[in-house]
DNA sequence: GCAAGGTC
């Protein structure tokens, strides 16, 4: 038997696929599929299979010195038992072993590793290895034709790469942790990819703390041309004799005001029309993807989750790739037929189709791992997608349109005039050929209209305008931005560079979108900076990239490399034992600072956020045992102290992180107050149990910090209605007739009138009304459309419809389907 | 309980 390794389990089923010509069949066996055909069997690994650590001697932060690390030895065990296991089982079968990973470095490690696997089940069969950079029938039916050896020597160079990773982070990530004695779930991570990203992030505050703004002016004109006016610029020229539009000293922006407004025309000096083209859009990496998407508001973490599950189910490409030229198996015409399938692409397909020639967009980037990503020819049915899927999916879509289509050309126009002496410019851009655009909406077409003028025309001004401006701090890195400057920096990889960050909020050292780094993030950079500066640069990762090119080239060894990582290590260690207690006391410090919310009114010591043995987050006081102040926190997420700050109280606000259920708490003190106040005010009888039982209805905070209006009889009645987060909330005399209870007034000091919620059941169904169908999740527009067809228009509706007959009245919608819905509506 | 790199 022949037995055929891949990366993944995708892989594995689509080249058994291809080798078999449909034929063949699966089989599962400890929980991992099989595919089989003639003499041949296909598995597909996890990635990595066994993973590097140092023996269990090491395990202890407190038993072992972190120094002691940079001198372990690394060992490699399974971590995925069952696919090790079942790949053992076929290799003691197989007659030949043909390694099919992944076409990168990290492709051929994973492939030494399974080599190994099968050495140690093995010992004879032939092993060798096959390279493909897409999954086409040409490009596997020819590697598989002409089989390679693997290349230990590339292998061995991802190998040190892992050995110094390891080392180097887990000795600098117990030292910190232990010098600062945060040794639970809380401890305090370094590494060589993540410390750089956050020093970005950090240098990029600092700049911006610096930041010293400086005031400037900028004048405006508006010009008459045959009844309209355009707009045009005040410019001068400075000492370097380039145009500049920025007037930084008042005296002056005034002069030129003085002139603008008291000059009745000016004179078209120059006139000049530029015509450019705008050339389409290479086809999509996994960076550019990220960006694309960040633009229509996915977070780079996000975006990947949906790409991988539109991967999964067969409509892209792999989306982890550096690649941004298509493969020649790829042929565009043939794509574009199947997705003229889809109603909302057949328009575009038509714009392309009535092209001369197909010809795509190649970017700078061509590498072996992957083809860019693309959809391929399996469209989604109807209701498949969610929104955002289907959102994501048309970016992919017609990104792919944009590599094939036209240049777009802009016309520029650019007139010059002269208003007695001061110079005025304006830019104006038409779009002329749409061109990629036609297909693929996502990029800016704004166009701004300035009229033609002829040299020597006098034109009138009707308006004259001067704005004081200031020069703005630099931005902070968005994460698509961070995520470009890591590619940039070579630091991460396509697959890893979104995970960096998402490590990042886990380990506390940012918070925000775009991020900001908080007091430890500082602390833990700062303290690199002084000792192990390597850690935080971007050398170090360009020195190991250079020390693993010379192993793949054979230059130099594993053992050389890893060895000389280690002494530098050890000389790092020298300096941090000696400063052990200040860089704890400093670290310890800025997480106190993150934490701090204000004075303690009962004591005057700091409050701040702590957790309690339970794991449960509350405010409590930093002068504890002597002042046993605390307030409570609600139980749903991870508090973050913000920068706003109560008035009354002088503490903090504080926000609950819990993924999409991230609220604002605000002031804990006024929370506490307000629950004080609004706990269990009875407002009249229950709608469901007050005939039979007597239930009444209250108001009522829930331990979350939500409020919502509940029977008295809970938990034997659990009737209830929703009531704002926000606000304090006043009980009338107004009676609704029909449902006995008083009408409510939220009064909420963020917006100026009150909100007069009236009855609570009737604000609710009255909101049930007008929400419709939207947000309920996998109700997208056309199966919205759908619903509607049969009758179902909201919440109401849909709750008291009937799931089967539903089902057989809209089609593509299974009982079970409105059933899941049903019980998300409430 | 550490890293970074695969994959889900």
């Amino acid at each position: 038997m022949e037995l055929i390794i891949t990366e993944k389990d995708n892989a594995a089923r689509r080249i058994a696929d291809i080798l078999s010509e449909g034929g063949a069949s699966t089989e599962r066996s400890g929980g991992v599929d099989v595919y089989g055909w003639g003499g041949r069997r296909c598995i597909g690994l996890s990635g990595h299979v066994v993973g590097v650590d140092f023996p269990p001697e090491y395990s202890d932060w407190r038993d072992v010195e972190p120094a002691e690390l940079a001198d372990a030895p690394v060992t490699k065990t399974p971590t995925q038992e069952s696919i090790v296991n079942v790949l053992k089982r076929l290799a003691r079968e197989a007659d030949s072993v043909i390694i099919a990973t992944d076409y990168d470095r990290e492709g051929e490690l994973i492939g030494k590793e399974a080599y190994e696997l099968v050495r140690e089940a093995n010992e004879d069969a032939p092993v060798s290895r096959v390279r493909f950079s897409s999954i086409t029938e040409n490009e596997v039916k020819s590697a598989f034709a002409d089989p390679d050896d693997l290349d230990f020597d590339l292998a061995a160079a991802g190998e040190a790469r892992q050995i110094v990773d390891l080392i180097w982070g887990a000795a600098l990530t117990r030292f910190l942790s232990l010098s600062a004695r945060q040794v639970g779930d809380d401890f305090i991570s370094v590494g060589r990819v993540q410390s750089p990203t956050l020093k970005l992030i950090v240098d990029k505050e600092r700049e911006i703390e610096a930041f010293d703004p400086e005031d400037y002016w900028e004048l405006f004109a508006d010009l008459e041309k045959d009844e309209s006016t355009f707009e045009a610029q005040y410019f001068y020229l400075d000492e370097d004799d380039t145009e500049a539009e920025r007037v930084w000293d008042e005296d002056d922006a005034e002069a030129a005001f003085d002139v603008l407004r008291e000059a009745a025309t000016a004179v078209v000096e120059s006139v000049r029309r530029r015509t450019r083209t705008d050339d389409p859009p290479a086809p999509f990496n996994t960076t550019q993807f990220i960006r694309a998407a960040s633009s229509l508001g996915y977070a780079a973490g996000r975006a990947m989750s949906i790409a991988e599950d539109l991967y999964t189910a067969g409509y892209i490409t792999y989306p982890r790739t550096d690649n941004t030229v298509y493969p020649e198996d790829l042929d565009p015409a043939e794509l574009l037929d199947a997705l003229s399938a889809e109603r909302e692409f057949a328009d575009s397909v038509e714009i392309l189709e009535d092209l001369d020639e197909l010809s795509a967009t190649r970017g700078d980037e061509e590498t072996t791992d992957h083809p860019p990503i693309h959809p391929t020819a399996d469209l989604p049915n109807e209701g498949d997608l969610s929104e955002d899927e289907w959102e994501v999916y048309e970016l992919v879509v017609r990104r792919f349109f944009a590599t094939l289509a036209e240049p777009a050309e802009w016309e520029h126009l650019r007139v010059v005039a002269s208003a007695d002496g001061a110079s005025l410019k304006a830019n104006g851009r038409r779009l002329v050929e749409e061109g990629y655009h036609a297909v693929y909406p996502y990029f800016g077409t704004d166009e701004n209209h300035v009229p033609a003028v002829a040299e020597g025309e006098e034109l009138a001004i009707a308006d004259a305008r001067i704005e004081a401006k200031q020069t703005q701090p630099p931005r902070r890195y968005g994460q698509s931005r961070l995520i470009e400057t890591m590619e940039g920096m070579g630091i991460g990889t396509k697959s890893t560079r979104h995970n960096v960050i998402e490590k990042l909020y886990d380990r506390g050292y940012i918070e925000n979108d775009p991020p900001r780094p908080t007091r430890l993030a500082m602390a833990v950079v700062e303290a690199a900076e002084e000792y192990a500066d390597l850690v935080v640069s971007e050398e170090m990762t360009a020195d190991l990239e250079a020390d693993m090119t010379a192993i793949a080239e054979g230059e130099k060894s594993l053992d050389e490399v890893t060895e000389e990582s280690r002494e530098i290590l050890d000389r790092i260690f020298d300096a941090l034992d000696e400063s052990r207690e200040e860089i704890g006391e400093h670290l310890r410090e800025s997480l106190k600072a993150d934490k701090r919310l204000g004075p303690c009114p009962k004591c005057g010591e700091d409050l701040l956020v702590r957790r309690s043995r339970q794991g449960s987050y509350f405010v409590g006081c930093d002068g504890y045992p002597d002042c046993r102040f605390t307030l409570p926190l609600p139980s749903t997420g991870e508090p973050v102290v913000l920068e706003a700050e109560c008035e009354e109280h002088d503490l903090h606000e504080v926000k609950m992180l819990a993924g999409r259920n991230t609220f604002v708490h605000g002031c804990p003190l006024c929370a506490a107050e307000e629950a004080a106040e609004t706990e269990d005010r009875i407002i009249g009888p229950c709608p469901e149990c007050n005939a039979e039982h007597g239930g009444e209805l209250a108001i009522r905070r829930l331990q979350s910090g939500s409020r919502l209006v509940g029977c008295t009889r809970y938990p034997d009645c659990e009737y209830s209605l929703p009531l704002p987060r926000r606000g304090d909330i006043e009980v009338t005399d107004t009676y609704c007739e029909e449902h006995d209870l008083p009408e409510l007034v939220v009064h909420d000091e963020g917006s100026e009138e009150p909100w007069e919620l009236g009855c609570p059941i009737c604000n609710y169904e009255e909101y049930r009304e007008r929400r419709g169908l939207d947000g309920i999740e996998g109700i997208g527009p056309k199966t919205k459309e759908k619903l509607a067809a049969a009758g179902i228009e909201d919440l109401a509706d849909l709750a008291d419809a009937d799931a089967e007959g539903v089902a057989e009245s809209v089609e593509g919608v299974s009982a079970e389907r409105v059933r899941d819905w049903q019980a998300n509506a409430d």
